[in-house]
DNA sequence: ATGAAAGCGCTAACAG
DNA sequence: CTGTTAGCGCTTTCAT
């Protein structure tokens, strides 16, 4: 049996409720007590059941993320250990646990979301990315449970969100290649449901039209967030009569495949082709040529997701600071994109 | 005000015993209420509270992962992601939740795990990798906590684990080199003190001896699961008169190092010195060229684990089964070591 | 087959 | 400042 709140009261000769007291740093308790019960606490290996305290407090001081099943394919493993890492370092400086989930399809995913918050095991939850018509989303939204969507809603406006500003940096990578000197660019695009490729495949755009350069829907791309998406993406772009010089690329790992086609191809980059992706994972610095990709401080995402969640948390649902943030991002310029007179 | 045990009680005109009996499927209990009160918990949206069962059931169905400090810097995000997913898919089958925790230092990740277990919060946990003298396993072990070893512990022989045969791996990813036609082979290793490091070193001392190849200290590089490991040691090893023609490298990741230093100085892989290393991560697919690998298969590691750990739980720690689980592992020979006779 | 009652370990009024 | 009391929502004897 574990030693319980009533054995250190017993040994210190107090209460129980004193005792509960010195845990939860009452303020109006003598310097004396406390430190003696903190010393028995210490003596007899004392530890809280902490399931007993949330059963009264109504507060599980911890939180979950779903991880969405399709996700496992169509993001790198790496995009989602980098937010996982900001979220847990985030929530157990705040004292919260995070709890793990996954369903295997949308309607499991609702059914864990379901019965985690009902079942009262946790306070929130954070949402690795949104789609459209979310069921998971839908389901939270309705019942007013604290959450936090990683990317944005497009179907309420009032839920609470970190997310890149992907239409700027999309505009960014553009007008890094087009001050480089490209003319022709292309676009390779994640599934078209995702809000993310639909914010990139518009910055994109904007900046073509800002630099009144040529846009060609035969250069737009849609695919996965996986590298066989990219080798063939490439495949499809570079047997073009008139190829663009140089690509935008949704995810490092679409580029990847894309390196890959194009050397098999015996296509040089940044010679005959630029490039330019986003998420800037380890290993785009590592391949060759490596990659110039935009940072979007994933492990940042996290942190600031579980913050925001956390501080909605504790002040009970009351929206005290902005609904949505932005992270800042930043483009890393390395060899992919290094070339400015474009051979053609 | 959440639904209750009591609220489902009274409106199905039974007692709340009967609707905890309905709930955990009590043989005593007669089909027709039964189904009453089941349908009458779908009309109420009735959702257990799960601390409240556990306070009185003593169990919480859910395990912890402990990510180690140190590991986000000793191994790839990658290799976590797929452990992770494994657990959490296996976990969630068996009804299991799983809770993701992390310290700052060996200090703060004793503390978590005795919070979380000693406060009855989870029933066990999983390490996700050994290291010699580690205060966790240590807890734990002392404590009689159900828990997992990914990897294996050389302080304890009875504790449960999960583990590749890195000495047998090492030897097959050697020995292929060798049928290569490889004489002079070397290899870069991880941190010393970690078990697989010592066993993956084992594993080629074994090959080498048995084929009775020349053995050199030189050849032998000690770094980090880090590129830039592998990085230096390329530097280091291609400088050597008589250098190696190939090496067995203990991660992709530090391979992906080598390939990048090995590109810069102008050395052709395979053609000038061929390559194999381990874990086989997505990537090792990708890069130019592929790099051979040996699959150990990290989901089904973590999958295992948490198989593992749930049935000693369940079984309220009675051993029915191995202490210790061995995967099995598998080479993957691609481009990087392709070459079969090599130049000099 | 079902109900009544006790209690899991803790917190939170309400008294003093 | 501290003790007493009454639950939180659920399971589990012990009756019936």
């Amino acid at each position: 049996m574990a030693v319980t709140i009533k054995d250190v009261a017993k040994k210190a000769g107090v209460s129980p409720s004193t005792v509960s007291r010195v845990l939860s740093n009452h303020p109006r308790i003598s310097a004396q007590t406390s430190h003696k019960v903190k010393e028995i606490m210490e003596q007899l290996g004392y530890h809280p059941n902490i399931m007993a305290k949330s059963l009264v407090s109504k507060t599980t001081e911890s939180i979950c993320i779903i991880l969405p099943k399709p996700a496992e394919e169509l993001f790198s493993n790496l995009f989602f250990m980098e937010l996982i890492r900001g979220i847990v370092t985030q929530a157990n400086r705040s004292g919260f646990d995070v709890l793990i989930s996954s369903g295997a399809n949308e309607k499991e995913e609702v059914e864990a979301v379901a019965r985690l918050l009902k079942g009262r095991r946790v306070d929130g939850a954070i949402l690795l990315y949104s789609r459209k018509d979310d069921p998971v989303i839908e389901f939270l939204h309705q019942n007013d449970y604290p959450f936090v969507v990683i990317g944005r809603s497009e179907d309420y406006d009032d839920v609470l969100s970190v997310d890149t500003d992907n239409v700027q940096a999309s505009y960014d990578a553009t007008k890094h290649l087009i001050t480089m000197g490209h003319e022709r660019i292309g676009f390779v695009s994640g599934p078209p449901n995702l809000t993310v490729s639909q914010d990139r495949l518009k910055g994109y755009q904007n900046a073509l039209a800002d630099a009144n350069l040529e846009m060609r829907q035969e250069w737009i791309v849609e695919g996965e967030f996986v590298q066989d998406s990219g080798y063939r993406a490439m495949s499809f772009i570079m047997s073009l009569p008139n190829r663009p010089t140089a690509l935008v690329v949704v995810d490092d790992m679409v580029s990847f495949g894309i390196l890959r086609g194009l050397h098999e191809l015996n296509f040089k980059v940044p010679d005959d082709v630029c490039l330019v992706s986003f998420n800037n994972i380890t290993m785009a610095e590592l391949s060759s040529p490596p990659i110039s990709s935009i940072d979007i401080g994933i492990y940042q995402l996290g942190y600031t997701a579980s913050q925001l969640l956390i501080q909605n948390i504790q002040n009970n649902g009351d929206t005290i600071y902005q609904t949505r943030q932005i992270i800042p991002h930043r483009l890393m310029i390395r060899e992919s994109s290094m070339l400015s007179l474009p051979k053609r």
